[in-house]
DNA sequence: TAATTAAGTCAATATGGCTGACCTAAATAA
DNA sequence: TTATTTAGGTCAGCCATATTGACTTAATTA
C-alpha cells in the first residue's frame, strides 16, 4: 500500500495511524482476555469454555446450532468443550420442542462461573469508560461495530 | 456484579451496555484477524508468524529480547515460529553490537509478505474509519488504548 | 416415503501456547 | 580477574483449540 498514502487526505487516515490501530487491537484484545484466562486456568478450562458459558448465560435455552453460528467453530471443536462443561455440570442440556434440538442452560454453578468471569471484564471496561465522556464511548462502540463483517454485524444485532 | 448497576448512573455505563462492548471486542477481533489468517493458511503459517513479521517489519533490527517483550510469549514458543521464518528466508538474522544479541530484519520476501498481510488489515480499517469523523475515531483510539494494561500502554508508546 | 436437519462421534492433523532443565558465549560487576 | 548476569538456543513433553472428512441416529418437513 505504498500508494494508499497518496490518496489519503486527513492525517488520521494515513498508513502510520492505521498501523497504530492494528497494534491497539492486538494489545487491547490480549489484555481484555487475560483476566478471565487466569481464572479459567485454575479450573483447567480455556477461553473456549468461557465463550460457551458467556453466550449460554446471555441467552438461556440456546441451541447447539445457534451457538455454533455465533462462535463460528466446527461442531467437533464445540463438542469437546461442551461435553466437559456438561460433565462438570456447568451447563444443563434439555430437549427442545423440536425434539432434534437441544437447549443449553447454565446451572447454578455455571451461572456463578459466568458472573465471576464476566465481572472481571465488566469491571475492567467500567474502569476504562468511566473516565470518558459519552462522545468518546460512542465513537469507540460505533467504530468497533463497523470493524465487524457485515454478516456478523447482523448476528450481533440479532442477539442484542 | 448484581450491585454494580445500582452504582452506575449514565445509561452507557450499565452492565448491559458493557456486555455489548465485550461482544464487540470478540466479534471485531475475530474479523480483524480473519483476512490475514486466510493468506497465512496457504503458506502453512499461522497468526504467530504474522505477529513476528509485523513487528520486525515495524522496527528492522529488533532483537529477540525486544520481540519477546512485545509478544509476551516464551522463548520456546517464539523460537519454533522464528526458526521457520528464518529457514524459509522471510527473516534474516545478524549479530548486534552487543555480540550476545541478534538483530532481526525482513528479507525482500519477508517485506512482501508483511505488506500483503498488513494491507488486508489496513484497507479493512481504512474502509471503516473513512466513514467516521475525527471525533469518533479519536474516541475509538483513546478508549482502545486505555483498554490496554498500563504496563503495555508504555510498551505501545515506546514502539510508536 | 424421501429428503433434510440437528446433533453426536470417530480418527487424524496442525498451530500455538506452556514448563523445566540445561547449554554457550558475551558482557558486566565485585 | 573471577563471578554473575544476560541474550539466546535447545531438548523433551504437555495441553488447548482449532481443523477436515466420514459416518450415524433421530426427528422433522416436503
Amino acid at each position: 500500500m505504498a500508494d494508499l498514502n497518496k490518496l489519503l487526505t486527513p492525517l488520521y487516515l494515513n498508513e502510520k495511524e492505521i498501523r497504530k490501530i492494528i497494534e491497539l487491537m492486538f494489545f487491547s484484545y490480549r489484555d481484555f482476555t487475560s483476566g478471565p484466562d487466569r481464572v479459567l486456568e485454575k479450573i483447567k478450562f480455556g477461553r473456549a469454555h468461557h465463550r460457551v458459558i458467556y453466550f449460554v448465560g446471555k441467552k438461556n435455552g440456546l441451541t447447539i446450532k445457534e451457538l455454533l453460528s455465533i462462535l463460528q467453530i466446527t461442531k467437533q471443536s464445540l463438542s469437546r468443550v461442551l461435553n466437559q462443561l456438561v460433565k462438570e455440570k456447568f451447563i444443563i442440556l434439555s430437549t427442545g420442542e423440536d425434539k432434534r434440538t437441544k437447549k443449553l442452560t447454565l446451572s447454578k454453578k455455571g451461572q456463578e462461573l459466568e458472573i465471576k468471569l464476566s465481572n472481571i471484564q465488566i469491571t475492567n471496561i467500567y474502569n476504562v469508560i468511566k473516565n470518558f465522556d459519552e462522545i468518546d464511548i460512542n465513537g469507540f462502540k460505533k467504530v468497533l461495530f463497523k470493524m465487524i463483517d457485515e454478516k456478523n454485524q447482523k448476528k450481533f444485532n440479532e442477539i442484542n
